[in-house]
RNA sequence: CGGGGCGUGGCGCAGUCCGGUAGCGCGCCUGCUUUGGGAGCAGGAGGUCCCCGGUUCGAGUCCGGGCGCCCCGACCA
């Protein structure tokens, strides 16, 4: 069923074109809302009791107003919903299965590389995050805390958790004693709080749902190489089950993590040239094993601090899916991670035809053995509207059967990343099994292949500070930098771009900051981000 | 935190200026006809008009106070 879009009083209308008299909304000034509401009425002769609104069919299109058009897609996809309480959402089943398929790709990946999970409470002592300096600055201003439990005021209050390196590291320093206790590879699947501003569904939202990794290691280049390794599964992650295009590198001093020596990110770029930090990972060094004590004997009998390592991939990462693949049509989403592959349409008009064509709808589902098939039995929409419907959803692949089908002895397929005519094929029955898979896999490399052409089209290489900054308007920018964190902030402060990441694949040789001529050995990733 | 806007059936809104039976569209329910790209007709259900107080014979509408939400700017996975 189509949702009519949630929009709430007061907020600003998408442009588009006025559904009363068809003239082009702008953004109308409050001041002038009411008299432009009168003149359509003068215009519309007799709209007695207020002018009837046409139901939104359609989304706003990406391009004219890509925030609106995420904002409903996430709602008429059925993904989320907000929540009564202030920046918080509800994921509703339908998010949570692509949730829950993102997690289960991520998690055979972890326990492959020797990582185990287990739970830690989501109450930390204020204490506790006060004892790394950096970690407490970074946090604090978006800290939710429990004063009052059971009916009396704590002696201590209770953090809700933004991020359990803390608690983790009171843990540790109680487990960890022996080099041959170590590494320590632990894995926690949670939701954390921290109590933003500004909230947005999925990319920005005061509790969210994500994963963190927290280890620990004997030496510096163990604890590094579990950072640059989790990194590599996120990246490995991304683009083979979402086929989302990323950038590997290193974050800039300031937008580190708060207790990091090094954060490494995977960079994506949405529909709209806007970056989206879509994993990060930490090298914290020492930091949090001297603020908590973590310590062991080595092999000579020597007291040592390990080292550690965080790393967390979020359901932003729904919000990345959301804004690289999808379309004006809804969702397309990436074959490996959809909740459902394949949706079978059937279509007939009498009961005899019905019966026919339901006996061969079950036989495809059948056929489809290792396939996640959902069949829309519903009665009374029709054909067409299932198909958008479906379409909405992002299901990457259709099956229609109908009359005509059942007589030829073939099915139609529709592949979601093509529209129309030219994502539609007639294949002989028994030629389902085999062609649906082939169909699956080929669509995860056109729309991979789409993503990543659409971020080349956008990636500049400027020769200047003033291509820089107009480059970054619409889309990434890699230039020389110096590494200054003076002229990162110019850069900001000047066209609201940030250093993005350093990215690892460097071509090479040295050059000239882009923002203040000094010399340079390597170049970053501006852009503008979520 | 600053600036703006808005609270009226599930959703989108009209009604508020000028007080007098609470309305429209969509959605929902039932029935019939439909169904290869968002179906049609008929009937029906559904509302403490955000909250509290005041003015008044009478408040969705006027006055005072509160709460909430959204959008735009400074901080963030």
């Amino acid at each position: 069923m189509p949702v009519v879009p949630r929009r709430h009083r007061g907020e600003r209308r998408p442009p588009g074109r006025c559904t009363r008299c068809g003239v082009p909304r702008t953004t109308v000034r409050p001041a002038l809302a009411r008299s432009a509401r009168r003149r359509h009425a003068v215009k519309q002769a007799t709209p007695a009791a207020g002018a009837p609104t046409v139901a939104d069919e359609r989304l706003p299109s990406r391009s004219e107003d890509f925030a609106e058009w995420y904002n409903q897609l996430v709602l008429r996809a059925e993904l989320a919903d907000y929540a009564p309480v202030r920046g918080c959402m509800v994921v509703r089943p339908y998010g949570w299965a692509l949730w829950e398929n993102i997690q289960a790709a991520l998690d055979r990946r972890f326990k492959a590389t020797g990582h185990v999970n287990a739970g830690f409470p989501m109450f930390i002592p204020m204490s506790f995050l006060e004892k790394e300096r950096e970690h407490v600055e970074g946090f604090s201003p978006e800290l939710a805390v429990v004063t009052v439990a059971g009916g009396e005021e704590l002696q201590e209050p209770l953090v809700v958790r933004p991020t359990s390196e803390t608690i983790i590291g009171h843990m540790y320093a109680k487990w960890i004693k022996s080099h041959r206790d170590l590494p320590v590879l632990i894995n926690l699947w949670n939701s954390v709080v921290r109590w933003e501003k500004r909230t947005k569904l999925f990319l920005r939202t005061a509790e969210f749902y994500w994963q963190e990794g927290h280890t620990a290691h004997a030496t510096a280049e163990e604890g590094e190489a579990e950072a640059r390794q989790m990194l590599e599964v996120y990246a490995d992650f991304a683009e083979n089950e979402a086929a989302v295009p990323v950038i590997k590198g290193r974050k800039s001093e300031s937008e580190k993590f708060a207790g990091a020596v090094r954060s490494y990110t995977i960079e994506a770029m949405m529909g709209d040239t806007r970056a989206l930090q879509s994993a990060t990972s930490h090298d914290l060094g020492q930091n949090f094993a001297r603020a908590f004590d973590i310590q062991y004997l080595d092999v000579s009998n020597t007291l040592q601090y390990c080292w550690t390592t965080s790393w967390g991939l979020s359901t932003r990462f729904v919000g990345a899916i959301i804004m690289v693949h999808g379309d004006d049509q809804g969702l397309v989403l990436p074959p490996r991670l959809a909740p459902y592959q394949v949706v079978v349409v059937p279509i007939y008009r009498t009961d005899e035809e019905r019966a026919a064509v339901l006996a061969e709808v079950e036989r495809v589902g059948r056929s489809l053995r290792d396939v996640r098939v959902r069949t829309d039995l519903r009665d009374g929409v029709t054909p067409g509207f299932k198909f958008n419907d479906w379409e909405m959803r992002g299901v990457p692949l259709r099956v229609e059967v109908g009359p005509r089908d059942v007589a030829q002895g073939t099915v139609t397929l529709a592949r979601r990343d093509l529209p129309g005519r030219e994502g539609k094929e007639t294949v002989p029955r028994d030629a389902v099994p085999a062609r649906v898979p082939e169909l699956l896999s080929d669509i995860h490399a056109s729309i991979y292949r789409r993503a990543l052409r659409f971020r080349e089209d956008h990636t500049v290489q400027p020769a200047g500070y003033a291509e820089l900054a107009e480059a970054v308007q619409r889309g990434f920018a890699l230039a020389w930098w110096c590494g200054d964190g003076a002229c990162e902030t110019r850069v900001k402060d000047e066209t609201k771009a940030t250093v993005r990441c350093i990215p690892f694949d460097q071509p090479g040789g040295s050059g000239r900051c882009i923002v203040c001529g000094r010399p340079a050995t390597e170049r970053a990733i501006f852009g503008r981000a979520y």
